[in-house]
DNA sequence: CAGTATCCTACCCGATACTG
DNA sequence: CAGTATCGGGTAGGATACTG
């Protein structure tokens, strides 16, 4: 609705529910990489539908590597890619400031609940 | 679902359509205020309705101040507060990245609608 | 001018079951 | 092991109309 606004483009992919988590777990063992049931332990809550279409969108927009062993059972790698580590460093900025700011977030929004009411 | 994790819940606000733009045009002006028509006007597409709803979530998070002059009709101000502005700064660090690498991410998925198909 | 109120749709995401 | 298929609830967000 706005194509000329990239932010907005790359919010609307990393703002989706798993992907920042997702992100984060490859970066923290990059340039390492993690099997399908790794990521999903180390996840707590992510379905395996929504970690695969996660992946796949990952994969999609060339932030993540996906390598298959083809063994039987198979088994399947991924990595972040030179693009997707490039990511990581503005988004764990970001991520910094989450950690350093929710509590005052957290904090104007009780005061919003408690004083308007009354 | 996961409240340990801040940035989750950062991503969740942030990652609303149209809220890292209202960040982002009322950053332009700081230290300066914005009305809501003015606002409205510089972030092309957006409903009155979504403004007033992504405004007031901002608010509510103490990262917008809202000022009322109570003349008629009234005159509202919005500016960012001090907590905003800090969000602004990895907030437009992730604003380049998406300039300098969106391209990237639209050819990979360019590619991806090509290739696997055929 | 600066909002609400209401209706409506698309789609995100979870739960569950099945497969090579 | 690493997925896919299907169903369904909840909600983000658009269109439209109304108000102090």
């Amino acid at each position: 609705m706005d194509p000329r606004c990239p932010a907005r483009k790359l919010l609307d992919r990393i703002g989706t529910k798993w992907t920042s988590m997702v992100v984060k777990v490859l970066a923290e063992e990059a340039p390492d990489e993690l099997r399908f049931a790794e990521l999903r332990r180390r996840i707590p809550g992510i379905s395996q539908k929504m970690l695969s279409v996660t992946l796949q969108s990952l994969v999609r927009d060339g932030l993540v590597a996906r390598r298959v062993e083809p063994t039987v059972p198979p088994a399947v790698h991924y990595r972040l890619t030179e693009l997707g580590l490039s990511l990581e460093r503005p988004l764990s900025a970001l991520r910094v400031w989450a950690e350093t700011h929710m509590p005052e977030i957290d904090r104007s929004n009780q005061l919003a609940d408690e004083s308007p009411p009354g």
